[in-house]
DNA sequence: ATGGCTTATTGTATAAGA
């Protein structure tokens, strides 16, 4: 079972990249983030001539979450529950024996502004209802674009990155909170070296410099880690022209 | 040097992303 997160940065600009990368891949799952279109526009028919159903959950202009995958989607649910968000970020299903939830966790911008606020209420609410969700699903995976460098080793400068948004204290224990659920960071059940990285900024030369964040995560409940083969980045999509600035994080379960 | 690039908008400059 291999399953896939990749922030698209526009589904509308990137689809000819995501029918190329799924040809060539062959994930079971892949969640997609910043579609930005509405479900009205969603490729639908071209992802099923390509062996994919797809689940959207988007919106005009920003966000917008969508499901990819081979086999049937069961128990389809929008958002967080119990959380009023007008934003498009949530949507998760069942997959075979698996609770599949695709996140797009916002941004912030700054810390201490106003959508700072509102990413730490969102975190805090995706906590609270995970922790729920986990009891129903003791299989779940939480794959998305989380706006968080976990570690230092997860951002190619941290010195110069103090104080800013996706590594600051309040968010990484944010972070930490959720793997206290009993969510593991399935790259690094694997790869613990620093330099690793799933967005690079378009500006500088980011990617020919590797100056990079990890911030694409795939969490896996206790019931799947032991089946986790392995995690990779694949950065050969943003080697392409007009890339993503995200690069697909696949996670490798046994079966 | 707080910019640099990319996307969407009933655009022609602005907002947002990370």
């Amino acid at each position: 079972m291999k399953l896939a997160t990749w922030n698209v940065n526009s589904l509308n600009v990137r689809l000819p990249h995501v029918l190329d990368w799924v040809r060539d891949n062959q994930p079971d799952v892949l969640c997609l983030q910043e579609t930005k279109q509405e479900d009205v526009k969603f490729p639908y028919a071209e992802l099923k001539q390509a062996g994919y159903e797809a689940i959207h959950s988007g919106q005009k202009t920003y966000n917008g979450v969508a499901i990819l995958t081979r086999h049937a989607l069961a128990d389809i649910t929008h958002g967080i529950v119990g959380f009023a968000d007008d934003q498009k970020r949530v949507i998760s299903a069942t997959i075979q024996d698996i609770r599949v939830v695709c996140a797009y966790i916002p941004n912030g911008q700054a810390v201490d502004s106003e959508k700072y606020n509102y990413k730490m209420r969102w975190l805090e609410a995706l906590n609270c209802w995970l922790a729920e969700e986990l009891k129903k699903y003791p299989n779940l995976v939480l794959l998305g674009d989380y706006n968080i460098a976990p570690e230092d080793r997860d951002c190619h400068d941290p010195e110069a990155w103090i104080g800013q948004v996706l590594v600051s204290p309040r968010e990484r224990e944010a972070f930490e909170k959720l793997t206290k659920l009993g969510l593991h960071d399935s790259f690094r059940l694997f790869e613990q070296a620093e330099g690793h990285f799933s967005w690079w900024d378009y500006r500088m030369a980011g990617f020919r410099r590797n100056l990079g964040m990890r911030i694409d995560h795939i969490l896996i409940s206790d019931g799947l880690k032991n089946k986790a083969t392995s995690c990779v980045i694949d950065k050969a999509p943003r080697k392409l022209e007009r890339p993503s600035d995200h690069a697909p994080v696949v996670l490798t379960l046994a079966n």
